[in-house]
RNA sequence: GGGCGUAUAGCUCAGUUGGUUAGAGCGCAGCUCUGAUAAAGCUGAGGUCCCCGGUUCGAAUCCAGGUACGCCCA
């Protein structure tokens, strides 16, 4: 017996779904059923372990989890293990926060292996998080025990044994450190962790790999830096501590080598002369003017940078008669004008107390003895010019290839590289160089700053670096060496050196926006560090890889945008000064600058002289692998890890090898290699993620095979793109907008998620919805009410709309279906176990949704192997407007029907087990379809295919006797398209005749004819014998439908209609040409009687344009136009009319249906049950309506299980008098 | 600056090999149906298919140029 079906409270079922198989153990169930099946690999992308899941994350999740639903209905063994990034500076900023620690120092006093253990701790914690919400998403994976993961957080750093419990029930009691480097292995099970010691070494193996091929090399890069903290910032960190503060800036002339004249030789300075531009008759010195707001800097300028397209002014200053080059709109320029008046963009950057403002150059000449414009002439002939540096004198500018030393430029040293170069443009377009707050020609110093270290490579100058760690100069630069950069002592030296060689013209106060470590509030400086890389001259092999796997889905081509960045990459620096992450494997012989790479820990151990008892027993992280030394075998020198550690998409990118048992079980690993399926989001992951799977897959496995296929990590990519609010905007954490994912889940449903992700074109972006950031809600779950995050962020409302209309358009409707069946078949004690009515005895219409039904599943079956759950979803929400609004709202009646018919004796045949046939049919399609419904749609809403599966079968299963069901729907094979059930023709049919009626209520929608109001004929032609057949044959459907009285099939409707003609062009072109134009202004014109015939499929032969033009059936479009009394309307070459004309008796009926149907309205508002009857009273004037009532009489008290109606002269006060046809009634019921 | 992509209704998007009257959903307006009700159906209004050339009998579609936006790169 079916439960009662009620409300479908969608969150409240969801939850009670997820206990129903945590009790049952349904997962572990499915997955022993599939064990030893053929196999499904599905490889998943690691999620960061450092916060809460929001919606953006679910969208993914909801991909991985229905593939894998679906292909395990499908008979699938797989893996479902999820993954988790555990390594690398986001974690460490995050813990650094908690911490209250800002600066490498602190991180060392800390002790870096309180550090680390903090770092694992926060991943753990942050995994077990992650793990109860993919958990509530219905995501089925082979989950850690979301305690078990908190316990070894809480475990961590201490040697006391824990007594761990892993997902496959193996136990283990060992110190926590210990059980966490093994988490995810295939004895245990569970998700993976990258900072597991599998992972990690599995990187060693690839490094190795890498050296041994010769692709492994120290070199630089210019980070930011700071000095008293001793440590490389981020960009996230540099957005994060950027302040308002003021420097000491100047402006600095560097003379111009071989420009020393302009004009002739001739001598003779007299700097109170007055001379002109054709009359410089005077030697004098020209400069480069340039502008910095670090001083110190200037100890490493190389270059200086112009704009190529920017007008330079000559100007002659008259103190000294020295000439200067700068930007011409720079003259006038009013430097930070805005921000003297406005601030800085922010209400607590104003302009600083007591600082000036600042001055024009023009003021700045003028105040020093006034000036004189020369000439004006563009960057681009200023490029190539040669100057002397300010400390052209320090030992560092005269070191040949700069400093330090790069041998590759050793015929050069910073002095001879003094030059004017393009600025060239940063990736938007903009140029790096720019009139306004400088003088358009920049200094640039490679050895101090990014965009100059990038320039500097691009035109062969070399670097000097000026600073140490610590922030001072470095040996080498004279009174310098020892000073600390950012010290303003600093900026006065550089001053007062300038002064004494006569290069400084002028210093000021700049107030300006400056980066700073965000934690200590110290300067950053750029400083030029040792990084290691790996040569990717062989990225022509990883392209080849590339180019084996399917990108989804093909409107991104996303194997184009992968070639294109591996055919643009520059060497990949995998090294980070930091602590927390892979230990690169790196050991480095500081007297002789040898290196060599270790590819394992037994490597390790063998070649190990000295610290391996104190590294044994710990993780290979800092600082416990760092006690390792080795020897090099060539010098004897004691060799020493670098203490640089790895950047984190190495972690993520070994997946395909660690996590599948590469170095410890080569046969399993082959198993599941490649996976079949990855799925991420894929705008930054071409050059993230996808990018160093293919790398490292292509390295690995380059000395075992040669043909690309084989070394691909996976055969598909299904990328989507992002969730963004309901304006299509991103959502960020920071202003609240961004939405957690049990905000969304408690109060928008988890089914309607999913369907929501699933049905959206995963190359468009998901305009989820709105988080109502000042109205917060209180969340229902089953472990009581909640207001906040676990993290305190308090729950706000989330309204979507797109979640309102998935709702409606496909939860809704779907348990409504269920909900009619099951609540009939109560009433009726249906018994879906009884004999069947073999399919084809069943009505047309049953075997029409049956057929119907497979063309889902057929979909199915040609999509989900091809990753589009989207065409799916669009089928299924076909199928579902069919069933409800054709099929159950069409076969209501025989629902209802009393079960057991009159007089059955003498019908006994047509009864089975004392059912009427006809209804049993109904029941038993309806169930079918359901039930079949229900699995097919079980891996995209997992939860309310469960509920409805539970009632349908389970019930039934458990309490009357097909004890052979499983036991959930999840646990149901996939059901696949019956080729028996599938009735093309039916389908057509259907169609047809639902077009026929949808032309029809076009129709009386236009002519303002309601449908209650019968019509006495609708007459049809059509192009095809198919179409005739079907309207003929659904006749009985089209008159019910559209309540018409008769409808007829004719050859023509030529007495009712006229035609108009067009010209087929598309047959008519390629054989007139150019008298298509004529062809197609005069052929509407014609007479219809000469284009007749082309209706009964006879060629003609018209005049058109002044040519004889012969036209055949094909060439001719012949369309309905007009008609009298009656109404005419085609689409897909079927053509209807219908009478307009009304007598009095169709009126009278129509009246009779209204009159039923206000008062069934009225029924409902009071509340009646289905089998209540009542008596019906109603007053009115009409003396037409009260006819009509009363002629229909039986009709309307059959229909409204009305014992009498009765016409009274009065209606009591408050009923409202209701529309009868054109007239007014007063209508009132009372149940017996 | 280079490369790629996009531009269609108020919004979000479809639009096959060039073909006649450019579609869907949402929203809006009106109507209808209804004993599944957190319903549904129909109709309507709403379009310079970004602009300008070209190819063609014919261009939203192909080509060239431009504009705007997005992404990628140095």
């Amino acid at each position: 017996m079916f439960q009662e079906v009620k409300d479908a409270d969608f969150v409240r079922g969801e939850h009670s779904a997820l206990k129903f198989w945590q009790d049952q153990k349904i997962f572990q169930k499915l997955r022993e059923r599939n064990a030893g099946g053929p196999r499904w690999s599905f490889l998943d992308g690691p999620i960061t372990a450092n916060n809460p899941m929001g919606v953006h994350h679910a969208w993914g999740r909801t991909y991985k989890d229905t593939y894998q639903r679906f292909f395990a209905m499908m008979g699938y063994d797989q893996r479902y293990q999820n993954g988790f990034d555990c390594q690398g500076l986001w974690v460490e900023v995050e813990v650094e926060k908690q911490l209250g620690l800002g600066t490498k120092t602190a991180v060392n006093e800390y002790g870096i292996d309180n550090f680390v253990n903090e770092c694992k701790r926060r991943v753990l914690t942050f995994a077990a998080r992650q793990t109860e919400q993919s958990v509530r998403l219905g995501y089925w994976m082979d989950w850690d025990d979301p305690d078990q993961l908190r316990l070894l957080a809480e475990k961590v750093g201490s040697d006391e044994p824990v007594n761990f419990t892993a997902p496959s029930g193996k136990q283990e009691s060992a110190p926590a450190h210990q059980i966490v480097e093994r988490l995810g292995n295939p004895e245990w099970g569970g998700s993976y962790f990258t900072f597991s010691t599998e992972n990690n070494e599995t990187i060693w193996t690839f490094l190795k790999k890498c050296f041994t091929r010769g692709k492994i090399y120290l070199g630089h890069d210019v980070m930011p830096w700071s000095g008293r903290g001793g440590s490389a910032y981020s960009q996230m960190e540099i957005a994060e501590g950027r302040k308002l503060t003021t420097h000491k800036s100047c402006f600095v002339r560097f003379p111009l080598r071989s420009r020393n004249v302009a004009g002739c030789e001739s001598e003779g300075v007299t700097g109170n002369q007055t001379p002109s531009p054709s009359d410089s008759q005077t030697p004098r010195q020209e400069y480069l003017l340039v502008w910095t707001t670090t001083p110190w800097t200037l100890t490493s300028n190389v270059a200086a940078a112009v704009n190529l397209d920017l007008d330079y002014v000559k100007l002659k200053a008259n103190r000294d008669d020295a000439v200067y080059y700068f930007a011409k709109e720079n003259l006038h320029f009013k430097r930070l004008e805005r921000e003297f008046k406005e601030g800085f963009g922010r209400p607590e950057w104003k302009w600083p107390e007591g600082t000036p403002k600042l001055k024009t150059l023009a003021q700045i000449f003028k105040e020093n003895g006034g000036f004189e414009e020369l000439d004006t002439i563009k960057g681009a002939e200023m490029v190539g010019w040669e100057y002397d540096g300010p400390f052209d004198d320090l030992p560092a500018q005269q070191q040949p290839g700069g400093f330090p030393e790069d041998e590759n430029f050793s015929d050069r040293c910073g002095t001879t590289c003094h030059r004017v170069i393009d600025g060239g443009r940063d990736s938007r377009g903009a140029a790096h160089v720019v009139a306004g707050e400088g003088t358009g020609i920049v200094h640039i110093a490679p050895g101090c700053g990014d965009i100059d270290h990038k320039m500097g490579a691009e035109h062969g100058i070399v670097a000097i670096a000026p600073l140490k760690e610590d922030g001072t100069y470095d040996e080498g630069f004279g009174d310098f060496t020892g000073r600390e950069a950012i010290s303003p002592e600093t900026a006065e030296l550089v001053f007062e050196k300038l002064k004494e060689k006569g290069l400084l013209v002028n210093v000021e106060t700049y107030p300006h926006i400056y980066p700073h470590c965000w934690r200590t509030g110290d300067e950053l400086v750029f400083r030029l560090v040792d990084e290691w890389f790996i040569n990717m001259d062989w990225r022509e092999e990883i392209k080849d890889v590339t180019r084996q796997i399917r990108w989804l889905p093909n409107s991104i081509d996303g194997q184009e945008r992968e070639c294109e960045w591996l055919s643009n990459m520059s060497d990949w620096m995998i090294s980070k000064k930091r602590f927390w992450g892979l230990a690169l494997p790196i050991w480095v012989d500081e007297e002789s600058g040898d290196f060599e790479v270790m590819g394992s820990l037994a490597e390790l151990k063998e070649r190990a002289v000295e610290g391996w008892d104190d590294f044994e027993g710990n993780t290979p992280h800092r600082p416990w692998i760092d006690h390792v030394k080795i020897r090099n075998e060539k010098t004897g020198n004691l060799m020493t890890r670098i203490e640089d550690v790895g950047n984190p998409w190495l972690d993520a990118g070994i997946v395909p090898f660690s996590t599948l048992s590469y170095n410890r079980n080569h046969d399993e690993w082959q198993k599941w290699y490649p996976a079949d399926l990855v799925t991420e989001c894929f705008p930054g992951q071409f050059r993230n993620w996808f990018y160093s799977m293919l790398s490292l897959s292509t390295m690995m496995r380059y000395d075992e095979t040669d043909d690309p296929a084989e070394k691909r990590p996976f055969k598909t990519l299904l990328g989507h793109r992002l969730v963004m609010d309901e304006k299509g905007q991103p959502m960020h954490k920071s202003d609240g907008t961004a939405i957690w994912f049990e905000e969304a889940a408690e109060q928008l449903g988890v089914d309607t998620m999913r369907w929501m992700y699933l049905a959206q074109n995963p190359a468009t972006d998901l305009r989820f919805g709105t988080r109502h950031g000042d109205e917060q809600v209180t969340l229902e779950t089953p472990d009581g009410p909640t207001a906040e995050t676990k993290e305190g962020v308090p729950c706000c409302k989330v309204t979507s709309q797109p979640a309102d209309e998935v709702r409606r358009r496909v939860l809704i409707p779907l348990w409504n279906s269920y909900a009619f069946f099951v609540n009939y078949a109560r009433l009726d004690e249906f018994n879906p176990n009884a004999q069947k009515i073999p399919v084809a005895d069943r009505p047309e219409i049953d075997r029409w949704v049956l057929s119907n039904l497979q063309s889902v599943l057929k979909v199915a079956q040609d999509e989900m192997p091809n990753f589009n759950a989207a065409a799916f979803c669009k089928a299924a929400e076909d199928f579902l407007d069919d069933l409800t609004n054709w099929y159950i709202r069409r076969n209501r009646r025989r629902f209802w029907r009393s079960r057991k018919v009159e007089g059955q004796e003498a019908r006994d045949e047509g009864l089975i087990d004392g059912w009427d046939a006809d209804k049993l049919a109904a029941y038993q399609t309806l169930y079918e379809v359901l039930v079949t419904l229900c699995k097919a749609l079980a891996p995209f809403i997992p939860f309310l295919t469960e509920r409805m599966y539970q009632n349908l079968v389970g019930a039934t299963g458990e309490g009357q006797g097909a004890s052979d069901a499983p036991q959930s729907v999840h646990l149901c094979e996939y059901p696949l398209p019956d080729q028996e059930l599938l009735d093309p023709t039916l389908n057509a049919r259907t169609a047809t005749a639902q077009l026929v009626v949808k032309l029809g209520h076009k129709l009386r929608e236009e002519k303002n004819l309601r449908v209650r109001l019968p019509l006495a004929e609708l007459q049809f032609a059509c192009a095809s014998a198919e179409q005739r057949e079907a309207i003929e044959h659904l006749g009985d459907v089209i008159r019910e439908e559209l309540n018409i009285k008769q409808i007829s099939g004719a050859d023509n409707l030529d007495d009712l209609v006229t035609y108009s003609f067009k010209p087929n062009l598309k047959t008519l072109g390629p054989r007139y040409g150019k008298l298509l134009g004529a062809i197609r202004n005069e052929l509407p014109n014609l007479d219809g009687a000469l284009l007749a015939p082309l209706r009964s499929g006879e060629s003609v032969t018209v005049t058109l344009g002044g040519e004889d033009i012969e036209l055949g059936p094909d060439d001719v479009m012949v369309s309905t136009e007009q008609a009298t009394d009656w109404s005419c309307a085609d689409e897909a070459g079927i053509q209807i009319a219908i009478s307009t004309v009304t007598t009095p008796e169709l009126e009278r009926e129509g009246m009779a249906r209204d009159f039923v149907r206000q008062v069934q309205s009225l029924r409902k508002d009071h509340d009646l049950e289905i089998q209540d009857r009542i008596t019906v009273e109603f007053s009115s004037d009409d003396p037409e309506a009260a006819a009509a009532i009363s002629e229909w009489d039986s009709y309307i008290r059959e229909e409204t299980l009305a014992d009498s109606i009765t016409r009274i002269e009065e209606a009591p006060d408050k009923v409202e008098p209701a529309a009868i046809g054109g007239a007014k009634a007063s209508i009132w019921i009372s149940r017996v």
